[in-house]
RNA sequence: GGAGAGUUGGCCGAGUGGCUUAAGGCGCACGCUUGGAAAGCGUGUAUACUCCAAAAGGGUAUCAAGGGUUCGAAUCCCUUACUCUCCGCCA
């Protein structure tokens, strides 16, 4: 959510980053709107105000005129009051109305995407921002894909997932089960080695949190809800990371803050069907570790790079091709100003598979978080929030699958051996 | 799940309708003092919105959250959340 403050000085700045999201002309006229709110919530507020500090300084008087027995005086100015109270309620009720159709049409209102963040409707016009500079693997003629691989050597069992669950909940097993569990230490170690805290987060969140990192009501379908408790089942170990400072007052001392966390993620991906959608490509419950970082405003766009520099350097252990995307205005998340997706090459699919996504929110989920820091007059100030899959593992397992396919079995990374203390699934 | 007791500022804690502009203490910041430090003394010490061109300075709201009673609520009433104790269930 953007500050109103923060539109009416940058009105320009928005209407051009709207325009990058695509938004048509006529829905442009949101940002007058939203001032012409803001102007009602403000007159009304100082109104109410003012008749507030009248009514405070009545009531102190009658205590005064009561003590001195002065009961007649003190009734005739209760009279007053309670006129006065009677006003109150109709601006409170109109500052009311301002302020929820205000909040209505902030929330409708995305992030201004970052200047760099080029134009474009769908997934297509994204920019390669990092290609794959070697060859792409080429597997034989008898190459499978990750389903099959998963039959061939017993890695994990959709239909049994279908049987405990429903579709698009895997159950791993054997080796299949022993690589997820590599690939998580694998993964948390990383972090750790670059300075990231790792914590462990509650898996459901309340309604408060759902909402500060923005799935509420931006994603409200993608989420599994448990309504009799009013709790929901984290998408990703963003939100309960991000919301861990919630409403905290940061020192500049505190910056850098870099946490991280392994978690499955649960999402309905409701209308998903057809072949994209085979083995683990899209599943409703995953793995992964996610990095999570609060910065000091002038210094978030590198501690973006360095988080692009941290995912590269998991997947150069891996071994995997891999390339990075510069999300174009129309792929941009609602709540991200500049956001890189890495891809994996899935050599039996043919295809690129998005195995992260990193992003720098500014303070559009700090502001309804409320999370800020303290600068050197004094004065507090929105920080700025980051994060980034590092890595979800469904994917990059069925791309470990497929590109390491050999007619001896499926080669484990030199980097993961000592986590899956096997070297191949044979 | 049942019964009871609680929730006050960064922290501890007083406060049973107007003397609260939330006492007192701790912490923190600055100053005085000191060769330097500690102690001591003094001053200051929340957040949000808002008024003012700005600064200075005002106003409003906030004592877990929301609602109510009253001219007036930290204080009385209702609802919810959370914490603690005991019981039940339980890895």
């Amino acid at each position: 959510m953007l500050r109103v403050n923060f539109i009416r000085e940058n009105k320009d700045r928005i209407l051009k980053g709207l325009k990058t999201r695509n938004f048509k002309d006529e829905d442009l006229a949101i940002v007058d709107k939203i001032i012409a709110l803001d102007e009602t919530r403000k007159a009304t507020q100082t109104t109410l105000d003012s008749s507030l500090a009248e009514a405070n300084r009545f009531s102190k008087e009658i205590g005064n005129l009561y003590k001195q027995g002065k009961r007649e005086e003190a009734d005739a100015i209760k009279a007053k009051v309670t006129a006065l109270k009677t006003h109150q309620a109709e601006l409170s009720a109109t500052l009311n109305k301002a302020q929820d159709d205000l909040e209505t049409e902030l929330l409708n209102l995305p992030n201004v995407p970052h200047d760099s963040v080029p134009p474009g409707n769908t997934d297509e016009d994204n920019e390669v921002f990092k290609a794959w500079e070697n060859d792409l693997p080429v597997l034989g003629n008898d190459a499978q894909p990750h389903w099959e691989l998963a039959k061939k050597y017993d890695l994990f069992d959709l239909e049994l997932g279908v049987k405990i669950t429903g579709s698009g909940f895997p159950l791993y097993r054997k080796k299949g089960a022993k690589l997820q569990r590599a690939l998580i230490n694998f993964f948390l170690d990383e972090a750790d080695a670059a300075g990231y805290e790792e914590i462990i987060p509650p898996h459901l969140v309340n309604e408060d949190s759902a909402r500060g990192t923005g799935q509420l009501p931006d994603k409200e379908g993608q989420m599994y809800h448990a309504t009799k408790d009013d709790l929901y089942l984290i998408p990703t170990a963003e939100v309960p990371i991000t919301n861990m400072f919630r409403g905290d007052i940061l020192a500049e001392k505190d910056f850098p803050i870099k946490v991280t966390g392994y978690t499955p993620c649960f999402r309905r991906e409701a209308g998903s069907y057809g072949a994209h959608v085979r083995g683990l490509n899209r599943v409703h419950q995953f793995d992964k570790v996610e990095i999570v970082r609060i910065e000091h405003p002038d210094r978030s766009y590198a501690a973006l790079e360095d988080m692009l520099k941290h995912v590269e350097g998991l997947l150069e252990k891996l071994e995997l091709p891999y390339r990075i995307l510069r999300l174009c205005g129309g792929d941009l998340g609602f709540t991200s100003a500049l956001t890189f997706d890495f891809e994996v090459y899935s050599a039996a699919q043919k295809r690129w598979l998005e195995v992260s996504s990193v992003s720098n929110f500014e303070t559009f989920q700090t502001n309804r978080l409320k999370l800020r820091y303290r600068d050197e007059n004094g004065k507090t100030k929105l920080a700025h929030s980051l994060n980034g899959s590092a890595l979800a593992l469904a994917r990059i397992v069925a791309a470990l699958l497929e590109n390491n396919q050999t007619p001896e079995g499926i080669v484990i990374p030199e980097a993961l051996r000592p986590y899956t203390k096997f070297d191949i699934i044979s």
